[in-house]
DNA sequence: TTGTAGGCGTTATCAC
DNA sequence: GTGATAACGCCTACAA
């Protein structure tokens, strides 16, 4: 069924059923109704790909995961929490404004062209890219391309009109963790990283030497160890902060995310430490299954439904704005969620 | 940029632009280096539209989520660990076989239009149902349409030449969860069940009726209480089963998922219950967040991989086959994980 | 091996 | 308010 069809149907010109399909106000009440029932009776639905040859813009929103740093063996989303809840609110949210998500992974150099022949042949009309491992260069060619993309936690020298640029406050979220064990009265604080690739990693890391620095704490290399965000590298790393400070064990540790923070528990704890009496833990991201922890983990959260919420939203206004330039760099808050892994070292 | 450009730009025609995309074999292979020059140059790509125009089938599959129960409150994805897993090997899944996935969600009746507007309008070329809480007429209105789908866990009375019926073994797993514990010398066995509107819910309950059937253990309609797959479900469900049966509690509760048998072990072990010593539990679905109870839920696994693999992967096969039937009705099959809720009643 | 021409389904522009 | 027509970018006969 086509547009044609319908028209002879209705013993109209195609014009005038386009002009019903698209809701414009030059019909009469009559010949709509007329063509409505036609419409309605063969079930027509408009193609897709007519209309977007005709100049249409589409409702669909690429969402690009990228990450180049993961293991070969391992599932890009599905393997990591924080980029499946981040497609879930994605879904999600979009659906709230009938817009669709599709959703494309890029691991490797070469899957950029991926991601330029979805852009480029127009099946998509905005991106957001999503993961913060991607290749700056490759990146860059993207976004000279023109077309309108939110970045999530992925910066850049520039700063590009096409662009949104959006952050979670990771330094913010590291620097407030830390803060917290030094207000508890904790001077011998650990970190636990993430994957230094990645800027988020990066950022609460440098939170973590900030707040030691404005308390006058001084830093100690022998109290930071290096993870991936992963479980294992959790484990290995403590591990490791285990072994090189036997003898003088930190009171603290700020564990750059909650997969870790659970492995970090478990081997401190099967090394006969008590949580928090001994050592107390603070994590990041306010995963959901800490839910599931008997007492449950101090923590930082930060709201990927509200990053997923900012993302979609600014970009749909955007595209529909029809708005030259994205006005804006914008920032997502994270917070302390206080749960029992914390304890003041005067008690 | 678009072929008509190339083409001038390299000095041959449109059409020769075209068989160099398409990487047909009748080009000289000078010219096509010649052409392939200038689409590198300007990296070109093919608009999808005027492909699709022109009766390319594209690379995406739609996967639509389709549940009519949910909550207004609840986000459908997001909040529901089945889904969120699904999207996440489907996205993960299809990225290895270079096709997107188009999601799309459906909590509503009017809803399906959407659906049938993407499916007609060409912009997916398979779809995948997922959810088991479809409309079955207005599925069947869809699958009339003639294109190709997978419908998982989504049961019709007539067949679909057009149609791949991907079932999980929920009945088997019912009967086995329920087997186990009557291995384990239980003969007050109780049941959580979840949503009754769903097929899986459905086949969990028969599953155990069945069990019970086949060990000559008397049904008692008291000892199945009716939940919805949620965690608060779960709550009320084990209180109502509790004030019913104080003074004849069961030995053995299997729970219709993983996220109510939570909530029941909670429930039981405030009441001073002890799991499994006093009452032995076995969930379904083998959740993720199951590793971080301490102990370990024992439960029936689906492997959600497995469902998402068999979906994406017929499909692909069917629509670039170009077969004109699917030939299978397949299940998944479903296994029991032994951890350390179920306890023998003799010991 | 290559070029020409028609058609896919829609919308926008211009007449009437 | 409505209809005819051109245009969008591509692919595929068919012709050369």
């Amino acid at each position: 069924m086509n547009s044609k069809k319908i028209a002879k149907l209705a013993g109209v010109s195609r014009s005038t059923v386009s002009r019903v399909i698209n809701n414009y106000s030059n019909v009469t009440e009559e010949t709509r109704k007329k063509v409505q029932a036609i419409i309605d009776k063969y079930g027509y639905t408009p193609d897709a790909a007519g209309r977007s040859l005709a100049g249409k813009k589409n409702k669909v929103i690429g969402l690009f995961i990228v990450d180049h740093y993961l293991k070969k063996d391992r599932y890009v989303i599905h393997d990591s929490p924080y980029l499946s809840e981040f497609i879930s609110y994605a879904t999600d949210i979009a659906d709230d404004q009938d817009y669709h998500i599709l959703v494309s992974v890029v691991t490797q150099r070469e899957k950029y062209e991926k991601i330029r022949t979805l852009i480029n042949s127009k099946m998509i009309s905005g991106a957001i890219f999503v993961g913060g491992g991607a290749k700056k260069d490759e990146l860059e060619k993207i976004i000279n391309l023109g077309h309108k993309i939110v970045l999530i936690d992925e910066p850049l020298e520039k700063k590009y009109e096409n662009v949104l640029h959006l952050l979670s406050e990771n330094f913010e979220g590291g620097y407030m963790a830390t803060e917290e064990l030094i207000k508890n009265g904790h001077k011998k604080i650990a970190h636990i990283t993430g994957e230094l690739e990645k800027f988020d990693a990066l950022e609460r890391l440098r939170g973590y030497k900030k707040a030691l620095e404005d308390n006058n704490i001084k830093l100690k290399n022998k109290y930071i160890a290096y993870g991936d965000f992963t479980m294992e590298s959790g484990y290995l790393a403590i591990e490791e902060l285990y072994e090189q400070n036997k003898n003088d064990m930190p009171t603290a540790i700020f564990v750059a995310n909650d997969f870790m923070a659970i492995k970090v528990i478990e081997f401190l704890e099967n090394k006969g430490f008590r949580i928090p009496e001994d050592i107390s833990i603070i994590g990041f991201d306010n995963s959901n299954f800490t839910h599931f922890l008997a007492g449950g983990l101090t923590t930082i959260s930060r709201s990927i439904e509200q990053l997923v919420n900012q993302s979609i939203t600014n970009l749909i206004n955007f595209l529909e704005k029809d708005e030259k330039k994205f006005a804006i760099d914008k920032k997502v808050k994270v917070k302390l969620i206080k749960r029992n892994t914390v304890k003041s070292i005067t008690d």
